[in-house]
RNA sequence: UCCUCGAUAGCUCAAUGGUAGAGCACUCGGCUGUUAACCGAGUGGUUGUAGGUUCGAGUCCUACUCGAGGAGCCA
């Protein structure tokens, strides 16, 4: 006997399988029993009518409940009255556990009941499908990398400092001393890339900040490639193609769970290379036609960058940020000074930004001066300093956040759906 | 931290200041092709907490707790 997973069933038409997995929904009207049955890969609809099953499995089948586990055998055949077209005509049933009574129904759910029992919710045919799609972004950015000659560098995750101010870190007791919960891996990746090229990190960054809306988490995971020799333009031209590559990988292997999600495929479809591209100030521009009172030098909020985006049906770049609303690192614009070579991606249809980026300052004593205006410890930065001390090179790099690419991709409501455990502001449970 | 809204059965929600109810889930019964199956019956309540007004409070008032949406900050 032979065990399939439920979406390759197709291949299994007209020979007998076990299917291993939960069972979904239960229907029955005396003399047949439809069991729809979940195994992680979808939902098959397994049918016993009770003169052709023996005495044991009809009686099995009668008595299972939502979630119960169980082992599943019988004829795979082509039917069109079933989801997905195929069905199991059972013949044998194992039954592994009978499931207490099981609390998310198939009837609605408020948010704070699902939140609580995240730990089931991602059963549902909804949450498996954006979890399902949530790995394949995350294997198309590392084989994007990979066929580029990138090489995985992990920042550590533990670090000594704030590279970018302290309100916003995690602290924890490292035996005695501070240290901080990484809230990016950049100054590291610095340092990896002059030693290897190009290098890119994938892990979890960590920012305590009070926001609470439905674009952030309080932990989220980040894809951070660093470059040597690669300046603003070099930049926008990887994450471009970076992420083109991954839609398309999503639209080529997972038009199942999108048409789960019921996403509208057509928007992704027509994304095109390249993307365009606006200064901030052309940007301010835009706001300003579209009536908003805007002053030049001020940072863009999340409803700013909704009027920006909805003017492109592709991801734009809004670049030449001003210097004062940016980190310090970030290395001036020769031909303006007032502006630097950083380019953010913001998503279309609202998402927001999903990609922050830059050309970083590659001269020792302008370095210096910034982490002194900016009011840094420089005993912290030594290090950091000293690859500008050898063999200090122009290069560049930038931080995507998964979670907002994953609700993007799935056209989801909030991010906290984008993560198979949320951490959001005041809730960890479960 | 600020603004707005909310909390009633396991879940989703009703209930002019006057006897707390429905659907789903669960239990029992019925039904040979169901698609969140359907039909009949049953089980299920300290109305978030603490005070107050009133003959009488789920409903009105005050405080608190928890949650949701948004803002700021960012990916």
């Amino acid at each position: 006997m032979q065990t399939a997973l439920i979406k390759n069933l197709a291949r299994y038409a007209g020979s007998e399988v076990t299917v291993q997995g939960w069972l979904y929904n239960k229907r029955s009207s005396g003399k047949i029993i439809f069991l729809i049955v979940r195994d992680g890969s979808g939902l098959v609809q397994c049918v016993l009518v009770k003169k052709e099953v023996s005495e044991d499995v009809w009686a099995s089948a009668s008595r299972l409940t939502q979630e119960s586990s169980l082992k599943i055998t019988g004829l795979v055949r082509e039917e069109p009255r079933s989801v997905g077209g195929y069905e199991i005509q059972v013949t044998g049933l194992e039954v592994v556990q009978i499931a207490e009574e099981y609390p998310i129904t198939h009837k609605e759910h408020g948010v704070d009941f699902l939140a609580e029992h995240r730990h089931l919710w991602i059963r549902t045919p909804r949450q498996t499908a954006i979890l399902r799609v949530r790995s394949e972004i995350e294997h198309a950015f590392r084989d994007f990398f990979y066929q580029r000659d990138f090489v995985l560098a992990d920042a550590p995750i533990i670090t000594p400092a704030a590279c970018e101010g302290t309100t916003t870190l995690f602290e924890i007791d490292y035996h005695g001393d501070k240290a901080f919960l990484s809230q990016s891996g950049q100054l590291y990746n610095e340092a990896t890339a002059l030693a290897l090229g190009r290098i890119y990190c994938f892990g979890p960054t960590f920012r305590a900040e009070k926001s609470k809306t439905r674009r952030h988490l309080l932990e989220f995971w980040m894809i951070e490639a660093e470059m040597a020799y690669f300046d603003i333009d070099d930049n926008m031209r990887l994450q471009e193609e970076m992420v083109y590559y991954v839609i398309q990988r999503v639209l080529e292997r997972c038009s199942a769970e999108l048409k789960v999600l019921e996403r509208d495929v057509e928007k992704l479809k027509s994304i095109q290379l390249p993307f365009p591209r606006i200064s901030y100030t052309e940007a301010v521009e835009i706001l300003r036609k579209a009536g908003e009172d805007f002053t030049w030098g001020d940072d863009f909020g999340a409803p700013h960058e909704t009027i920006i985006s909805n003017h492109f049906n592709a991801p734009v770049f809004v670049h030449r940020y001003p210097t004062a609303i940016k980190a310090f690192y970030m290395k001036p614009d020769p031909e303006n000074p007032a502006v630097v070579l950083g380019a953010d991606l913001l998503a279309p249809e609202g998402y927001g930004e999903v990609i922050g980026g830059g050309q970083r300052i590659d001269d020792l004593k302008l370095l210096e001066q910034r982490i002194a205006e900016h009011k840094l410890p420089p005993e912290a930065f030594q290090w950091y300093l000293d690859l500008r001390r050898y063999g200090s090179v122009p290069h560049s790099g930038f931080g995507l956040g998964i979670e907002r690419t994953v609700a993007w991709i799935c056209g989801l409501e909030h991010i906290r759906e984008a993560i198979p455990f949320p951490r959001m502001l005041h809730k960890m449970y479960p």
